[in-house]
DNA sequence: TCTGTCAATGTAAGCGCTTGCAGGCATTTT
DNA sequence: AAAATGCCTGCAAGCGCTTACATTGACAGA
């Protein structure tokens, strides 16, 4: 293992200073055209790769952003996390991805391990953080964004999640139901979740339709949690004719959960999913959903998130569009169904 | 934006020189309690967070480590990541991931920027890379690792991916199949798909049975392409009765396109997937499938390159187990489907 | 020919941290 | 009581890079 070639290395070989190669390397039409090649050369033979923490000290920016997700298990995170890697590569920066499986105190330490690695900006999920994590935040000095929901204290690009959950039931109300349930991820640390079933409930109030403790469960963001979910639901002395899933996964596994109980959907129930995922669009039937561009949260997130590194003042809440996607899990209530109250 | 507060503000609050503070902080044992005292107070006041760069550049070592995968869109890659995410952490290492699509020159890009960042250890997938990877990877004086796949150029915890193929389509012709196609993914680029591509011909040469050019086809990794690699195979004169697929997600697609044309499946058609993707088993009839454990492998890998960062010579092939995961896409031919030829 | 100008290059001072070495002091050993 | 032994601590050198400032030299104008 030889030792690992330097500025220096490179200077000596090229007979010129340290300072004429970084600057070679840096900003080439600051140095003449032969010198340029010499340099040029010479990194080509002795393979010199600069290093970045020599560079990083003596610039104070590492040319890195970090992003704390919850987890990287879902497809949707991994999306939009992949779309900002992707737009940050682009301009030369490098994404430092840790999750922390909804665990604040966790999520406060790879915080804080980002920082201390120097990143020039850190990109975070949702609202819901350890105290100690928006103070520490908020008077760290870079630029911090929030993504996937919106709130006044940081700068965010996300989407108004309660306003999600109302749509999903505004369009099961529309449709004639009047008894509805929800099937939604784990609310505790997760502001998206919780948001959702906020518009839920908001929504079925302003509609006059009482909501019934045994028609809201808690499950894993999962295809089984979908199904338990449902056996759950079903459970209840009146069972809801419609349910609203907190995402697509959960909307699969109800829907198969009702197949295999024999329901037909959507004629005995209605399901509407919340992600657009993949599998929304395949199965059969198609699963009603509402859709959410997480690509372009991921890349609006690098863009804003590369401006306010360069300095530029970005817009404080970015409101991501979505939009409902009817497909063949939700459909009218039957006379019968629609009547109850 | 207050200054950034460096190990020598601490030690002037301290009283103390900047060798203590730094003493106080890596080696607590070294320094008289009286001190460790004045030192952590003078952090806690300060809000002290040290400085990566400074003491990436003074050690040497950056407690970090490289990983570049294909895609995070995987599901799968997602979970061995994750694994590896987790089990870096718990000893203080910070995982730097980048994913690069299956474009080589993509990935030799990453490969770079992450040695030049001063990562301790760099961590591939699969053994076909961009010719200068190989190189400057094995000349780099760092540990690395391959997963997935194994070769004899590096230290590799993987799978023998052409013994998967051999496991998929030996099943299926236990089962009476003669006449049976593959989904790939797309080989170009990926190993592990082609070597699960020659498990599948070279067992059906070791049988005797002749493979049609039309009972392949290479479809992208997701349900969708499963279909179309259904209906491809469908279009030939003589459609195969059993079909192996490169992963779950095709076996899931060529199931929900089966079941769209009316064929029944496993009566009119066996599919066997790879992975035991959650979907397999969710799904009426549930997929057979090979399951692959990826969440050790991430953890193994994890193990192995700490082992390594460490000096610690570790195996050099490890080979992981997989088990054939029989469910209800796969039966028996029917006396007319086996007696064809 | 001399001076002023300017572009190209070199010199050297850090960036924040660790650590080998040496000094200072208290406790033992003789 | 003097010398030896260790434990703590401080000093200062450097890790690899950038960059302000100094220097050099070529060329234009006088």
């Amino acid at each position: 293992m030889q030792k690992r070639i330097r500025l220096e290395d490179v200077a000596q070989a090229a007979k010129v200073s340290t300072a004429t190669v970084s600057r070679a390397l840096s900003l080439p039409q600051r140095v003449r055209p032969a010198t340029l090649e010499l340099v040029q050369r010479a990194v080509q033979k002795l393979g010199y790769v600069p290093d970045a923490a020599g560079r990083a000290l003596a610039l104070g920016r590492t040319k890195t952003v970090g992003c704390v997700i919850p987890t990287l298990d879902h497809a949707i995170f991994a999306s939009s996390t992949h779309a900002m890697q992707t737009t940050l590569a682009a301009a030369g920066f490098q994404l430092l991805v840790a999750s922390h499986e909804y665990d604040p105190l966790t999520e406060l330490n790879l915080v804080r391990s980002l920082q201390q690695r120097g990143v020039d900006a850190m990109v975070l999920v949702g609202t819901e953080h350890h105290k100690n994590l928006w103070k520490e935040v908020l008077q760290w000095g870079k630029p911090s964004l929030l993504t996937w929901s919106c709130d006044a204290r940081l700068p965010s690009v996300g989407f108004d999640n309660q306003a999600i959950g109302r749509l999903g039931t505004r369009h099961l109300l529309d449709l004639g139901h009047r008894s509805i349930g929800m099937i939604s991820g784990h609310t505790a640390h997760n502001d998206r979740a919780r948001a959702r079933v906020e518009g839920f409930h908001a929504t079925l109030r302003e509609a006059g339709c009482r909501v019934a403790k045994d028609h809201v469960s808690e499950q894993a963001l999962k295809i089984g949690g979908g199904r338990l979910g449902l056996q759950a639901l079903l459970k209840g002395a009146k069972p809801p004719t419609a349910i609203l899933c907190g995402n697509d996964l959960l909307a699969v596994g109800a829907l198969l959960e009702a197949q295999r109980q024999g329901l037909r959907v959507p004629q005995d129930l209605s399901i509407c999913g919340i992600d657009n995922h993949d599998l929304s669009a395949e199965i059969m039937p198609g699963v009603t959903t509402i859709s959410l561009p997480t690509r372009q949260l991921g890349q609006i997130a690098a863009t804003q998130i590369l401006a306010a590194i360069d300095g530029v003042p970005i817009a404080q809440q970015s409101l991501l569009p979505f939009e409902l996607l009817v497909r063949g899990t939700t459909g009218k209530a039957s006379r019968r169904q629609g009547s109850t109250e």
